[in-house]
RNA sequence: GGGCUUGUAGCUCAGUUGGUUAGAGCGCCUCAUUGACGUUGAGGAGGCCAGAGGUUCGAAUCCUCUCAAGCCCACCA
């Protein structure tokens, strides 16, 4: 660390040695990038712990990549939108925390090492679940690096101090917590129900993670008893047990309620014809068959009615023994098989082929899904919870939403989220899958032999979780408010004689009674009936009168309050007969189970650490949208029910990012793939970071090509050669405090404008419009302060404290955008970091004349250039000019010098009134008229259309006016000072064309 | 089927709560250039703001409809 530090300083040493010579001509981001980084990381300012004077706290959680993915695009953008923001918030300081960290990726990380395995001719049961793990482990380890320095190419000033994995200790030991504390509650439950399953993954999807492709498949007429219906899935005929027609059909009303023996395949067997309002009368025949274990629509029909599910599909997505002949077959082949035999006994009707039909595909690997019935652990959404007051997670979800305390940008991706929210269904949890987080439930050997099914909709075996034992710490009274969860100790006897929830801290505290793992709670609602029901639930305990003075007193006079946390061992026994024959659950919890813990968990939840007091909740969640349902949402259902506080406060979501034609970026088609990488080698960092910042708004795709970030790229270089030009400019590069002392008119215009383009800024920048921060940013830096006030210091002189101010800001402005070039020069000015300077606070002033003036000045130099330019007059040539300047004949002999270089005059005479020269040409501008006599020169017949032209604008301009000041409505209902510098306007513009005639005819 | 977004210069996009003659960058054209920068400078051309209707004194901006492009959700055998 040192090392890298001494290096660091040595080329910071030769940086500053070179600026009194020569700084390169051009920034070469290759050179430098690696070795600031490095020495960002060693400073340690990454961390916000070493942030002296910070006070207030800005967090991100960054939305963890795949231990074992490559940085892609959408990686840089998410880093490069985070990073700026925190940059910003750790210069405007805050105690600025930008929490890294890496997603095990459950699903994904199995496939991958499976993969390896398959080129190895084994299978992961060829391990076992051990090794298998152990494989891929070390698969993880050997990968991760790989992911951590992609992100620190970019540069991001993340706290590796922090950083987590979610399959790490403390992370498994709150998914774990999690798990417990919604077991205990009734919010996850265990059921036998059909699930989405996909064959290859050989696994549980939630709904969300079901793709729906577009297929024409062939839809079977088949003759089904007395019914003809249509099917695209005539296998399933199988697992038939009942048929369902709409209550109010006349067609089918009398066999409503009958039980009706169906010939098939196999033989005949029995359905029950119900009525359920699920069936489309319009549709097809209006019949439907009814297959419990694999149609979700089916299955809950079967439900409505009371019908008994036959499974005749497995898990590996082929027929069951109970299928008869058609006994291990695919379904795809029993498809065909099935449909041959019953076309031979004449139950086919018909056939329409090219069917339009929505497949079901897994998300990961695109196998078609079979829904089938499963015992899986499920969280139910739509539980009423003491905790919130009697609603449902669902119900606090939208509820923090939709009163502000998460908001998300851009505001219509509310619509979306409501919408996804209100219409969950019970997120089923558990994976077939072994690499993630095992479910912390051992079942007993011996009850589970005897494990009996109800109706095969419930199961009746007692899991056995993680027990709790209670420690505490001791809290100090700042850290006391309401909603937080608190135990009371006796003053006396130091026992713990319970636990609660603080619901008001001032007058009346609610408490919850607990809990040891039996008993349920209650809500009381006043202090004293609390008291009264520790008294009860504790027969032995003696509570003295001192334990309610004690709570009491804490609220006013800080006594010892103490919160518990609760520590969690493996049940040792069967709690239901004592035996030790325990074996845990197999299946592993879904990824998005622990990423929805991850604001929390990664801060050392469920302890009471004091990251999470300090950092918790975060202040921005920034994510591309195509996750909001998958994580974000998750997120939020879980930290306000475990840690009763919002995950964040707001949600920017970025858009994705696409080719210059707007083709989605993918893996299959390589050539629309830009790899950041490649891009950072080219043409640096933070060249891509302009790319994808400015062009770029929230919940909007953003389009990244080459031209593009070499745009950028031109841009950053001209940074460096502004600053290398004010750097060998000036006498002794150095930091300036103080705002320096304008004295011409360009040092007032500029460090007005200064000013302004701060404010804005920081107004964008805090509102999430970084785009617009960025343009404003740039058009300042290259038009404002390049082109035209580098240009004028070369005249003016001697300005060395303000362009030595200016540069100085731009650098601070510009870091959270571009931090390696902007570091990088700011080593010529300080030893410290620009990365934890102090954000410029500067106000502009509203003062209308510095611009007024400087603005006259300018147009003034721009007149001339076009006058030269439409006469073709070669630019080296120096010119004499006149300007008639009336009341301006001050302000333009102040600048003479600066006209006279940047019009390339050799001469300017100024005059207070007419007296036009003969033979010139002229021009108009703000208020000043402007003459180049060149007598023999001018094209006249050129000069004279172009006034032409000139006039009919302007008089177009004028009747445009007229006509609108003449309309009355316009007159009394639009604002006073809109008419008012309307018809100011209008009097210039005549003044104006008065002039021009008068040229036009003077020019003859 | 439901919902959302987008449509402004050849291309990529700005355009705040309606208020002068609609902006920028790139590209194109003309010209310049050894003194910070050719990864540059000066100038120019180029737009019925997708279309139609409406509200208004006034619409790129608000409302309705139409057309086009795209996204998300649901899903019926």
């Amino acid at each position: 660390m040192r090392a890298i530090e001494i290096l660091y300083r040595l080329i910071t040493l030769s940086l500053n040695i070179m600026s009194e010579k020569e700084i390169p001509k051009t920034y070469d981001a290759f050179k430098v990038e690696d070795t600031i980084y490095k020495a960002w990381e060693s400073s340690g300012y990454f961390n916000p712990d070493n942030l002296k004077g910070a006070k207030d706290s800005f967090t991100i959680s960054m939305p963890p990549p795949n231990a074992t993915g490559f940085l892609h695009v959408g990686h840089a953008v998410m880093l490069s939108v985070q990073d700026l923001v925190i940059r910003y918030q750790r210069m405007n300081g805050k105690k600025a925390l930008w929490l890294p960290g890496t997603d095990h990726a459950a699903i994904a990380t199995q496939t991958a090492v499976e993969k390896l395995l398959k080129k190895e001719g084994k299978t992961r049961h060829d391990l076992g679940r051990e090794k298998f793990l152990k494989r891929v482990e070390e698969y993880v380890e050997n990968s991760r690096d790989t992911i951590r320095n992609q992100i620190r190419k970019i540069g991001s000033s993340c706290d590796w101090s922090r950083e987590r994995y979610t399959l790490d200790k403390g992370l498994t030991t709150a998914v774990n917590e999690a798990f417990v504390q919604m077991y205990e509650d009734g919010l996850i439950y265990r059921g036998h129900r059909i699930v989405n399953w996909c064959p290859r993954c050989h696994s549980t999807l939630a709904d969300d993670e079901v793709e729906y492709k577009p297929a024409k498949e062939k839809l079977y007429w088949i003759k089904y008893g007395p019914f003809t219906l249509a099917t695209a899935r005539p296998e399933t005929k199988l697992g038939d047990t009942a048929v369902a027609v709409h209550p109010d059909d006349p067609r089918y009303k009398k066999y409503i309620g009958k039980k009706i023996m169906i010939p098939g395949v196999l033989g005949e067997f029995e359905v029950t014809v119900v009525a359920d309002k699920a069936v489309d009368r319009e549709f097809g025949s209006g019949v439907i068959k009814v297959t419990p274990a694999h149609d979700f629509t089916d299955y809950e029909i079967a439900r409505r009615h009371n019908i008994s599910m036959k499974q005749v599909i497995n898990e590996d997505g082929k027929m069951m023994e109970n299928c008869g002949k058609y006994h291990g077959m695919k379904t795809r082949e029993c498809r065909e098989a099935i449909v041959k035999d019953m076309q031979k006994m004449g139950l086919i009707k018909k056939i329409d082929e090219d069917y339009d039909h929505n497949l079901s595909v897994c998300y990961r690997c695109g196998e078609v899904i079979e829904p089938l019935p499963s015992e899986q652990w499920f969280i139910d959404v739509n539980k009423k919870l003491d905790r919130f007051g009697g609603r449902t997670i669902k119900e606090e979800s939208i509820r923090v939403v939709k009163n502000g305390d998460i908001k998300i940008i851009p505001e219509r991706f509310n619509k979306t989220y409501f919408h996804w929210m209100e219409n969950l269904r019970d997120w089923c949890i558990s994976r077939q899958i072994w690499f993630g987080h095992r479910i912390p439930v051992w079942y007993c050997k011996d009850c589970k032999e005897n494990k009996k099914y109800k109706m095969g909709f419930h199961q009746d075996i007692v899991p056995q979780l993680y027990s709790g034992k209670t420690i505490t710490y001791r809290l100090k009274p700042k850290d006391f408010k309401a909603d937080d969860q608190v135990a009371f100790e006796n003053s006396q006897t130091k026992e713990i004689i319970g636990y609660g929830i603080i619901r008001n801290i001032k007058e009346t505290t609610v408490g919850k009674l607990p809990l040891d793992n039996k008993a349920h709670g209650a809500t009381y609602n006043k202090i004293e009936e609390l008291i009264d029901a520790f008294k009860k639930h504790y027969h032995n305990l003696k509570v003295s009168e001192n334990t309610k003075a004690y709570v009491i007193e804490y609220e006013f006079k800080q006594g010892k309050l103490t919160k518990p946390i609760v520590l969690r061992d493996k049940p040792v026994c069967c709690s239901q007969c004592n035996c030790k024959t325990l074996e845990q659950d197999p299946d592993t919890l879904d990824t998005w189970f622990s990423s929805g813990l991850w604001t929390f968990s990664t801060l050392g939840w469920p302890e009471q650490a004091k990251d999470l007091k300090t950092f918790h909740p975060t202040q921005l969640m920034e994510t591309g949208y195509d996750i909001l349902f998958f994580w974000v949402a998750r997120m939020i259902i879980m930290s306000t029910y475990l840690v009763r506080e919002v995950p964040f406060e707001k949600v920017y979501l970025h858009g994705l990012v696409r080719t210059k034609s707007g083709e989605k970026m993918s893996k299959s088609k390589p050539e629309t793939v830009i790899d950041p990488l490649d891009v950072i080698k080219e043409y640096g960092a933070d060249s891509l970071r302009l790319s994808l910042l400015i062009g770029s708004t929230a919940g909007n795709d953003v389009k990244l090509y080459k031209e593009k970030i070499a745009g950028y790229r031109n841009f950053v270089n001209k940074l460096w050669n502004i600053s290398r030009y004010v750097l060998m400019t000036v006498k002794k590069p150095e930091l300036i405090e103080k705002l320096p002392k304008a004295e011409t008119s360009s040092d007032k215009w500029i460090l007005q404008r200064l000013a302004q383009v701060t404010e804005q800024v920081s107004r964008d920048l805090e509102s999430y419009n970084f785009s617009n921060a960025g343009e404003v940013l740039r058009d300042f830096t290259w038009n404002d302060f390049a082109d035209w006030y580098l240009e004028i210091s070369k005249v003016e002189k001697s300005k060395d404290d303000i362009l030595l101010y200016c540069l100085q800001s731009l650098l601070k402005l510009w870091h959270p955008f571009m931090p390696f070039v902007t570091e990088s020069i700011w080593k010529n000015l300080s030893d410290d970091f620009l990365m934890i300077q102090k954000w410029s606070e500067l106000k502009s002033k509203s003062d209308i004349k510095i611009e007024n003036d400087f603005e006259i000045i300018k147009q003034t130099i721009i007149a001339l250039r076009n006058l030269r330019a439409e006469h073709n007059i070669e630019p080296a040539k120096k010119l004499k000019a006149v300007v008639i300047a009336k009341s301006k004949v001050k302000l333009i002999e102040e600048n003479k010098d600066v006209v006279l270089k940047l019009a390339r005059l050799s001469d300017l005479q100024i005059e207070k009134t007419s007296k036009k020269p003969a033979h010139s040409a002229s021009t108009l501008t703000s208020g000043v008229e402007i003459y180049l006599p060149l007598e023999g020169v001018i094209d006249i017949k050129k000069e004279q259309n172009r006034l032409e032209k000139e006039k009919e604008q302007l008089e177009k301009y004028i009747k445009g006016f007229e006509q609108k000041l003449s309309n009355k409505g316009f007159v009394e209902n639009a604002p006073k000072e809109i008419v008012k510098v309307g018809k100011e306007k209008l009097l210039t513009a005549k003044e104006n064309i008065k002039k021009l005639e008068q040229q036009i005819k003077d020019i003859k």
